[in-house]
DNA sequence: TTGTAGGCGTTATCAA
DNA sequence: TTGATAACGCCTACAA
């Protein structure tokens, strides 16, 4: 190709960016005549506009978006804040909103609150002196209260929420229905012949996982059984907890014959510990779980779980935010988006005649 | 707590925020003063400093980064363009550059180039425009050559390559020595007591599967093994790609006694394989992947992989970038920074005594 | 259809 | 130690 590239140059300073102003001088017409051709406005040479774009092009003129920005009053840049961005819900999530911005001409800022409060007010500050368009957050487990968000609405920002809100407070968000996700895990191991169905619960501050818990409880009374409350354990959703849960279970004198943990990794530590006390799973303790990690598809039996829809979090985030910024601070009225989530069965539930793949 | 929040105003606008114009007729002083006691400038009275800086925290004062950008040419704005940010590596990479860039002030901005070139082109244009400081880069799979990053440097961003570069043309970068994780995941393998060692090799466009199948050829010269090219699968690393690339070898004459797969989705595909065969893991075969995904914990037996330091890359490639700016583009001088890979050995290799637990 | 001029919020230069 | 003033690059009344 291209012969091999000299050597740098010690000489190859910074290039100062060429601005409107240049393209103006060259074509000796004035920055008004740039800004509207540039910009597709109305009343505009049809000749001039094509002359100052191909000037554009042949100099390689590039925008400076903060200029714009400070003149308008508006960026195109868009705050993200998430307690971390490791793990696959909250990438999934991320990915979704940056697909979704990016085609609408969105930057988007990424911060971690590392699931501290302090953090996520330090995140707050950080975003709105970068004149952010809106701001996106799923806030921190020890975020209690909503004031540092005040200071966002203030500014007439839009906020959206996502995933963990705090509940009792009017806001924007989207959030996954997460009691309907546990009522289907649950029914199903009921459908699947199980009578004394247990359940993983995750920390009970966090909406998420009190609704799951209480799905749970639904199917239950759907099917007019009487919740046993020494079935229901509380877990820290880790590997390690969900093992212990298990032995717990065990231990009982009536143990059961299913289990819907609020979390994958709790499940598949407690499909440890059945696998090595020769419990067979799904016939003797069918299993599921929630989230629809990497995981349930290594694990075996492969595990059922409940998928939470990563991606159109993500994107449902990011209408909202677009919903709000057309809304144009008249009408902030809380508008919540309330997000499906589906079931996906595999081995470790299903007791029926052949064992169906994947999906 | 606090008693609840009435319900939200209609005319609860816009508060424009305020600036330090607004301090400036406030204290009844020039905007040059505020911003020298709000800049920590020398050449300020102490009480005159405190006084602003008190006023500040009153108005709730947030400066405003873009005007500050926009005058002094640049930003505290990171850019960060990745093949995507969903999987554990990149997700990590970004979690490392996030943590340490916010403890230096910078924020960072994030764009996918979903392994497309053009794209990838497209983002560099977006994070020129929002005036970053500076830009770090994995180059996605389609990357042939590095014509569109010769505006970066021509402005005199700096410019930070990490994981996958393109070889042969002069950058700065850090990258994993993927050759020498290779090389011990093999000599492990062969420590074993393994005779013929296979490897499923990646994509060897991509300079990291490349440096990982020569990693692999070193290891086997180095014990005076002269190598077997029936014992080389090509595959994509995925877990079907594993599957076929196991069922070829155990096809052969002379199956190996031992793989080394440059991924450890194609590992784990190699192992299913082998366990619906009958074939023991690792008495008959031992097996060891690369990336140290979390499913190595999950499979039965744990699965031997080489760490890629993910974190710390990422940490990395920040600091790199600050060098490189501090540099001030005087000294565009590439530099490459090498993280040195771990081997975690984990039961699918150990033929030891006992079978040693995980880390 | 085109041009002039002022200002977005901050900082740097100069003079007081 | 402080203050007036001019930029940074862009947008947009308003005037021509």
């Amino acid at each position: 190709m291209a012969g091999r590239r000299p050597s740098v140059k010690p000489s190859d300073a910074a290039h100062s960016p060429v601005s409107m102003a240049d393209l103006a001088r060259e074509l000796g017409v004035s920055m008004t005549t740039i800004s509207r051709a540039l910009s597709d406005h109305h009343s505009i040479g049809p000749a001039t506009k094509q002359a100052v774009l191909k000037l554009a092009k042949k100099l390689n003129y590039q925008p400076n978006r903060m200029a714009s920005a400070l003149r308008k009053g508006t960026s195109t840049l868009l705050g993200v804040i998430v307690p971390y961005i490791e793990g696959r819900f909250f990438a999934s999530v991320v990915h979704g909103i940056e697909t979704a911005a990016s085609k609408a001409g969105y930057s988007i800022i990424i911060c971690q609150s590392n699931e501290d409060v302090a953090q996520e007010r330090k995140n707050l500050e950080t975003l709105l002196s970068a004149q952010v368009a809106g701001i996106l957050v799923s806030v921190s487990r020890t975020t209690l209260d909503f004031r540092h968000f005040d200071k966002v609405r203030k500014r007439g920002v839009p906020l959206v929420f996502f995933d963990r809100i705090l509940e009792g407070d009017s806001v924007n968000a989207v959030v996954l229905n997460d009691q309907d996700g546990a009522y289907q895990a649950t029914r199903h191991l009921l459908e699947q012949g199980c009578r004394r169905v247990a359940h993983l619960a995750g920390p009970q501050h966090l909406n998420i996982y009190r609704n799951r818990r209480q799905g749970y409880l639904d199917a239950l009374q759907n099917q007019g059984i009487a919740p046993d409350e020494s079935l229901i354990i509380d877990c820290d959703m880790t590997l390690e907890g969900g093992q212990a849960s298990m032995k717990q279970l065990l231990a009982l004198p009536n143990p059961p014959d299913g289990v819907f943990s609020a979390g994958d990794w709790a499940v598949l530590g407690a499909l440890q510990v059945l696998k090595s006390r020769g419990v067979r799973v799904p016939q003797d303790v069918a299993l599921a779980g929630f989230s629809n990690e990497a995981l349930t598809m290594v694990a075996e039996p492969h595990l059922t779980s409940v998928d939470q829809r990563c991606e159109e979090m993500g994107q449902a985030a990011f209408r909202l935010f677009t919903d709000l910024a057309a809304a144009d601070g008249t009408a902030f009225s809380q508008r919540q988006v309330v997000l499906q989530p589906q079931l996906f069965v595999r081995e470790s539930s299903q007791r029926g005649a052949e064992v169906a793949g994947n999906k």
